[in-house]
DNA sequence: TGCCAGGCCCTCTTTAGGGCCTT
């Protein structure tokens, strides 16, 4: 598979349409089945997080306040995953942020995004559960630090993404797992699933 | 203090409702 981002984002909240902002991004970048480089920082946003956030996180308001602008942050992890495509535990939330933050530096995003939690329903059907801690407990994949700290969380959905490359090669077949196909069978139905992968394999 | 969003997916569905997932 081509060199893909994997990014998380913690933030104050659910949503960047009701004034909520990053507080830490992560990126690390997946090439020929391993994590090649990494990037990591808090940032300040000049909001406050609220308590039961700081305590879900550990991303304290004291930490926010001596972290780089918000601003400076998103230039960098911006130049740092490039126009690659890019990927996300719920890729709906975090492209929703990336994309607030970016048009806060008058940036904008032309690469895909692709959904591990999408791809895991599809693959893993019988996992008990699609949560992030759920799916590395279920895969056996290695805990890489405390959850809902932004670089653990982009490393464990990189081992997920790893993961889900050897089941759709070692399960499925599928000899040559590209972006596209991660895109295709995320958008495709579980009655289109059977067919999407038949013709991954060439069949 | 407590709550806020939104897309996906299942089902006792489609003229809808509710759980899951992200912070």
């Amino acid at each position: 598979m081509e060199a893909v981002a994997v990014i998380d984002f913690e933030t104050t909240g659910l949503s960047p349409a009701q004034g909520d902002r990053a507080t830490e991004v992560a990126a690390v970048i997946v090439q020929d089945g391993r994590v090649v480089d990494r990037y990591q920082s808090l940032m300040n946003a000049g909001v406050r997080i609220p308590a039961y956030i700081e305590s879900l996180t550990g991303i304290s308001n004291a930490m926010i306040r001596s972290a780089p602008p918000a601003a400076q942050v998103m230039r960098e992890v911006a130049d740092f995953v490039g126009g690659i495509p890019m990927v996300a535990h719920n890729a709906a939330f975090d492209a929703k942020f990336w994309d607030a933050e970016l048009a806060r530096i008058e940036r904008t995003r032309a690469q895909d995004f692709v959904c591990s939690l999408l791809l895991s329903r599809r693959l893993f059907p019988l996992a008990p559960s699609h949560r992030l801690g759920a799916l590395v407990e279920y895969a056996r994949l290695p805990v890489a630090g405390r959850f809902h700290r932004a670089l653990a969380d982009a490393e464990m959905a990189a081992s997920l993404l790893l993961r889900l490359e050897d089941e759709l090669r070692l399960r499925h077949q599928v000899a040559q797992v590209s972006v596209a196909l991660l895109c295709r069978i995320q958008r495709a139905s579980k009655a289109q699933l059977p067919k999407c992968l038949a013709a991954a394999r060439g069949v």
